[in-house]
DNA sequence: AATTTTTGCAACCGCCAGTTA
DNA sequence: CTAACTGGCGGTTGCAAAAAT
C-alpha cells in the first residue's frame, strides 16, 4: 500500500536555480515530456524535489510562457477576473495565455493593488473606498490589513462575495470554451515541443508584452517555443488544426528535427540561461 | 559615494482534493 | 475502505536590484 515519499529532503538543494540546473531540467522534458514529477529530479539528474522541478518549469521555463509586464487589455481582464473570482490565481491565469497563476499574483500584489487604491477603489471589493479610507495612505493600508484579517485562510472569495452559482458559471463557462484551461493544462510531450534555432518567432504572441525580447536583435537566439501556427488554436482549441499539428510533431521526422535542432544549438552555440529566459519570447 | 529603504519577483511552505495501492 | 502519495493552489518569504536619502 505505501508509497513511496515525494521526495527525502535530506541533501535536496532550494534556493534560486542555476543555468544548469535549468538546462538539465529542459533537456530531460524536452526529451521525456512531462511526465511523474517526482521522478524527474532523479532521472534529470537534479538535486531537487519533483515539486520545486514543476514550479520551475511551470511558472519559468515553460517555452509558451509571455514574458514582461501584462499589456494594459491584460491588466483590464485581471482586475475584472478578480472582482468576480477573488484570489483564485489560477482561475483567473487560466484565462491569460502565456501567463501564470504566481506572475498574475505577484503582479496583483505590486502594481494593480497600488493602481486601484489610488484610484479610489477597493482592491479586495472593488468598491469605492470610503471617505474616510481614501485620506491617507496609513489608513488604506490599515484598511488591507483588515481584510486580510477578517478573511479566514483558505477563503479566497472577494468581501462582495458573488453569487456561488455566478461563479460556478463562470468557471464552468471557462472550461467548455477554453479545453487548455490552466487546471487543466495537459502534459505537453516531447513532440509537442519545438526547438527552433532559424531565429524566426516560435511562438507567435500577437501582443506587446513580450517587446523585450526583440530588444537584442541580431544576437543569436535559441528560438524554442510550442510553435502553434495560431497561438489562439493552442489556448482556444481548434480541434482538427491541432490534430493536423500533433501529427506532424508525432512524425518521427517531426521529433528528430525538433531534438537535432536542440543538441545542434547547444552544440553551436552553448546554453545561455539569459536568451531561453528573455530572448525568445 | 555610501548607506538605507523600497520594490519586484522567484521560490518555498503548507494545505487540499483527487488518486492509487 | 483506508492510508499514503501526487499534483495543484494560494499565501508568504527572502533576496537582489532599484530608488531614495
Amino acid at each position: 500500500m505505501a508509497r513511496q515519499p515525494c521526495c527525502d529532503k535530506v541533501g535536496l538543494k532550494k534556493g534560486p536555480w542555476t543555468a544548469e540546473e535549468d538546462k538539465k531540467l529542459i533537456t530531460f522534458i524536452l526529451t521525456n515530456g512531462q511526465c511523474c514529477w517526482r521522478a524527474v529530479p532523479k532521472l534529470a539528474g537534479l538535486l531537487r524535489c519533483g515539486k520545486s522541478c514543476r514550479l520551475r518549469w511551470t511558472n519559468y521555463l515553460r517555452p509558451d510562457l509571455k514574458r514582461g509586464l501584462l499589456s494594459e487589455s491584460e491588466e483590464k481582464m485581471v482586475i475584472d477576473l478578480h472582482s468576480q473570482l477573488g484570489n483564485r490565481w489560477s482561475k483567473i491565469a487560466a484565462h491569460l495565455p502565456g501567463r501564470t497563476d504566481n506572475e498574475i499574483k505577484n503582479h496583483w500584489n505590486t502594481h494593480i493593488k497600488k493602481k486601484l487604491k489610488k484610484m479610489g477603489i477597493d482592491p479586495v471589493t472593488h468598491q469605492p473606498l470610503s471617505s474616510s479610507t481614501t485620506t491617507a495612505a496609513t489608513d488604506a493600508q490599515h484598511h488591507e490589513a483588515e481584510h486580510e484579517k477578517n478573511t479566514s485562510p483558505g477563503d479566497n472569495s472577494p468581501n462582495v462575495v458573488p453569487q456561488e452559482a455566478q461563479v460556478e458559471a463562470e468557471v464552468k463557462c471557462t472550461t467548455e470554451a477554453d479545453p487548455f484551461c490552466t487546471d487543466e493544462v495537459p502534459m505537453i510531450e516531447p513532440h509537442e515541443m519545438v526547438v527552433d534555432p532559424r531565429g524566426g518567432a516560435a511562438a507567435s504572441s500577437t501582443t506587446s508584452s513580450s517587446s523585450s525580447s526583440s530588444a537584442k536583435a541580431g544576437e543569436s537566439q535559441l528560438q524554442c517555443g510550442i510553435e502553434w501556427q495560431d497561438q489562439s488554436m493552442y489556448f482556444f482549441g481548434v480541434d482538427d488544426q491541432l490534430l493536423a499539428w500533433d501529427s506532424f510533431c508525432s512524425s518521427e521526422d517531426g521529433k528528430l528535427a525538433q531534438l537535432d535542432a536542440f543538441t545542434q544549438y547547444q552544440r553551436d552555440h552553448g546554453f545561455d540561461q539569459e536568451s531561453w529566459k528573455f530572448e525568445l519570447f
